[in-house]
DNA sequence: TTTGAAATTGAATGTCATTCATTTTTGAAC
DNA sequence: GTTCAAAAATGAATGACATTCAATTTCAAA
């Protein structure tokens, strides 16, 4: 046994401490996209994650804090699909357009989604920072060709996330047809300063399947 | 007394239901943008409306629902404060223009907004429903002015309130300037399918001051 | 005046998020 | 091995409300 134990480099604890928050983001997961954000208890999610309902506070200060983490993972597990693909595109401008379709589409057709969107603010805010640096990069180089014209990157995207979420809650409560997310990724483009004439081909371009939720590895999700 | 009782038209229970009605959403709006929605208690907004806990439950379905028609309320006496000003103007795009300024500097400069802003999704669609109307036909006439490219009016208002909002949080929160606001009006502007400078020429123009907001009629309130 | 329906009331209920006094686990020192 | 203080985990208890509902009050038609 002393043998085995000079293998574990940092000791049980942090071993425990790894596992623990990992199941707890895993369990806040599955019961806030059950159930919603707000119907999820903390209780739930302890029990889910195999942990006391104290010890949820020693990993997170608060409900609203882990549901931040759990929003930022997905998110964040999104934005590593959609770069994987977008490697493939010539114009840094279709990379940006290719993003926001997608999220759109993830946001209204995924039924886990759906339950996760009624806290706007913090979703928004989620798909801006995990997704932020790619989307700014996207940005500036998509100016720097000359194809979009702003001054603020991350302020435009920030207010492409709300736009987002507003039009994706719409589509979600059927007050909007699936079919309005064409025109919100055009709308989203215009905001970038190019025509409406070029924002329609931009956002029409023929575009490839995503690669599958599965196929980013853990230790890229932080 | 029965002769003064032939002059109420509608007897002393509909009377001292418009009352409460009244009491309670002013009541809901001193408390929720004195403390924010969420820590507004109902106790205290009946307490303040001067009637019983459970009396707020038969004029309001629930606080959200209490909330929203306070939210309303106020963008109401924004949307037609906004509304005496732009007659004034000769282009269309203008009056859009004007509007989604107004509500941006309301949003961030106004004490009183900055509690009511964290419910975004809230806050985005009272915007919506209360100066739709007024902002859609804006819309529309500039589009037959053949000052903006859009298809669909609605959406594209629907975008811009969230976007609206997604601004002002980060301003209130001093994540970005309030110079910030100008960007914001020139971005949601290019959203109408015009260019860059088009839409940093419109968001320069001088803008009239806005009438003080007890010169709306109680009765414009609904 | 009478009376039944409608409106109001506020104490009671139930549901959590969060806290905290105890208990358990850990690993360094002996 | 054993000891022990510090760190972590626990889950019962707390407190804060939103909401409900049985009892009371108000109303207006007859």
């Amino acid at each position: 046994m002393e043998a085995l134990e000079t293998h574990q480099p940092r000791g049980r604890v942090a071993l425990r401490q790894e596992r623990n928050r990992e199941a707890l983001v895993l369990a806040g997961y599955k019961v806030m996209s059950k159930k919603g954000i707000d119907a999820a208890t903390m209780q739930e999610i302890a029990e889910l994650a195999d942990v006391g309902a104290g010890t949820v506070y020693s990993y997170f200060k608060n409900k609203d804090d882990l549901a931040v983490v759990v929003l930022e993972r997905v998110m964040l597990n999104l934005a590593l699909r959609i770069d994987a693909v977008t490697i493939s595109f010539a114009d840094p401008a279709q990379y940006y357009a290719f993003g926001i379709r997608i999220v759109l589409e993830a946001a209204t057709g995924d039924r886990r989604w759906k339950q996760l969107l009624y806290r706007s603010e913090v979703i928004a805010n989620a798909i801006f920072n995990s997704m932020g640096p790619f989307a700014v990069r996207d940005l500036e180089n998509a100016i720097k060709a000359g194809r979009f014209k702003i001054a603020d990157p991350r302020l435009t995207f920030k207010l492409a996330c709300f736009a987002i979420i507003g039009a994706s809650l719409d589509i979600t409560r059927r007050v909007l047809p699936v079919s309005a997310i064409d025109e919100t990724v055009v709308r989203i483009l215009c905001m970038n300063g190019i025509g409406e004439a070029e924002a329609i081909e931009l956002a029409h371009r023929p575009r490839p399947p995503l690669p599958p939720e599965n196929s980013v590895p853990e230790h890229k999700l932080k």
